[in-house]
RNA sequence: GGCCCAUUCGUCUAGUGGCCUAGGACACCGCCCUCUCACGGCGGCGGCACGGGUUCGAAUCCCGUAUGGGCCUCCA
């Protein structure tokens, strides 16, 4: 039997990162075993809106790198089969009709399941209600529509989120009432917000769109979903997409929620991002900024690549980091202009003006004066950069070329100097 | 309220009766490296929700309690 598993998102709004998750199991099953991936489009309305909605929704979804074997819609509204497939429980005395709707009739005896996930799970049927499968107005609802949906779409496993658990019993009485075979079922935990209530806005980013933005990588979020609520084993994280999918099982995933760790999310994104190739960096970083509609020149975007891959786990730190570069700066009024004012002097004639002889130059300027580097380089780099965190400070130099990085130097003995002569 | 599910360091997790004086990772703290910030290296802090069983032996099995979550709609 081959595998066929299907991602229903809703079409109502972004791609939520918790349903994402679940939609990276279905893959990753679907994968493994050379089986179909479906996407699943409910067809409620057809209005504009929801059209942007979907196609956002497929961006975003190639943009995480989860492909899909075909479209299905799933007619919540207009579904003929499924009215007809209504009737037959009613003429077969499985379902009744209660002031014009047609409620399904639960059996007796109880209903279980092997969970691919959890385990055996069992109902007792007497607990579940005679659910409503067509409503007066003729609508199936959803825990009709969507196993005879799955049904006609020929899905093997039905992978979801856990608060379908509670509807799995009836859905599966149903799909006995109509003589169908059963899917697996895989119910897959919850992504939770600290507070250990469901993930919203209040926690941090949710689309899939935010973290896009927020510059991180599709393989880094990737490779973060599909250890959220499983693990290969006790200490492997950095997987590839490939190592994901063969390794992946359902067996091994977990059954109790777990909490999105934002701080993790970037460590693991740093570390993607410090493996990359230069030139895959720029280009990855250089894709960022144009999305960002952030125009700064290539070739002094890509030369700064060697001096901060090292030092950001988001692309979304970057602009703090290199601005001084295309943008005027302005240290603090206060900066001390005798080192500020040596340091001009010293690299005025220095020739060549590369990172190399510019740290030899300033490390001597360090002996005449006598003062540790880390102390003489401070008011430099604030003169240079305007803040105490900057990349390499020679390297700097080097990039912001010798007329910008006397000017800028020498802007702060000028400024003490009228300072001194106001007061 | 009823039914169902869950509960290992702050967080993600390993663990399927002896390999566990519970392992790894993030975060945090300390030290080292160091021109800042990072990276990296080394070390540290920190957990089996609780109570009963079963067993020679339990984080692992059973029962109960507590806590959290889900579902109980002619919502999806």
């Amino acid at each position: 039997m081959s595998v066929r598993v299907r991602m229903a998102p809703s079409p109502t709004g972004f791609l939520h990162i918790g349903g994402v998750r679940t939609f990276l199991f279905n893959w990753l099953f679907a994968r493994q075993h050379d089986g179909e991936c479906l996407l699943r489009i409910e067809n409620t309305d057809t209005g504009r809106e929801v059209a942007e909605s979907v196609e956002q929704i497929k961006e975003s979804l190639t943009w995480l790198g989860i492909d899909w074997d075909g479209e299905v819609a799933f007619q919540l509204d207009s579904a003929g089969r499924a009215r007809e497939l209504a009737q037959q429980l009613l003429a077969e005395g499985r379902a009744y009709e209660d002031e014009g709707a047609i409620r399904f009739r639960q059996p007796a005896g109880s209903v279980a399941w092997d969970d691919a996930v959890r385990g055996r799970i069992e109902f007792q049927n007497e607990h579940l209600p005679d659910l409503v499968i067509v409503r007066s107005d003729g609508r199936p609802t959803y825990n009709f529509a969507s196993p005879v949906e799955d049904l006609i779409d020929g899905i093997t496993h039905v992978i979801r989120g856990e608060d379908h658990v509670s509807n799995t019993p009836s859905q599966i009485n149903i799909l006995r009432a109509l003589g169908a075979e059963l899917p697996v079922y895989a119910h897959v935990p919850n992504i939770n917000g600290a507070d250990g209530r469901k993930l919203s806005k209040r926690h941090g980013a949710v689309s899939i769109d935010a973290f896009r933005s927020g510059g991180y990588l599709p393989s880094a979020l990737f490779n973060f979903l599909a250890l959220l609520g499983w693990s290969f084993d006790d200490k492997t994280t950095i997987m590839s997409r490939r190592e994901l999918v063969d390794r992946f099982t359902l067996a091994r995933v977990v059954s109790s929620p777990a909490t999105f760790d934002y701080e993790k999310l970037d460590w693991l994104n740093g570390v993607y991002l410090r493996n990359l190739q230069p030139d895959e960096y720029a280009h990855f970083l250089l894709t960022w900024l144009s999305e960002q509609q952030i125009d700064w020149p290539r070739t002094t975007v890509d030369a700064t690549v060697p001096l901060i891959q090292e030092k950001i786990e988001r692309f979304s730190q970057y602009p703090d980091f290199v601005r001084f570069l295309f943008e005027p700066v302005t240290p603090p009024a206060d900066l001390d202009p005798r080192i500020c004012a040596a340091a001009r002097e010293k690299l005025a004639e220095l020739d060549p003006w590369e990172a190399v002889t510019i740290e030899r130059a300033l490390r001597e300027l360090c002996e005449e004066l006598g003062e540790k580097p880390r102390q003489a380089f401070a008011p430099i780099r604030l003169a240079i950069t305007g803040s105490k965190v900057s990349p390499g400070l020679f390297e700097s130099l080097e990039l912001l070329g010798r007329d910008e990085s006397l000017e800028r130097l020498g802007a702060v003995v000028a400024g003490a100097a009228s300072a001194a002569a106001d007061a």
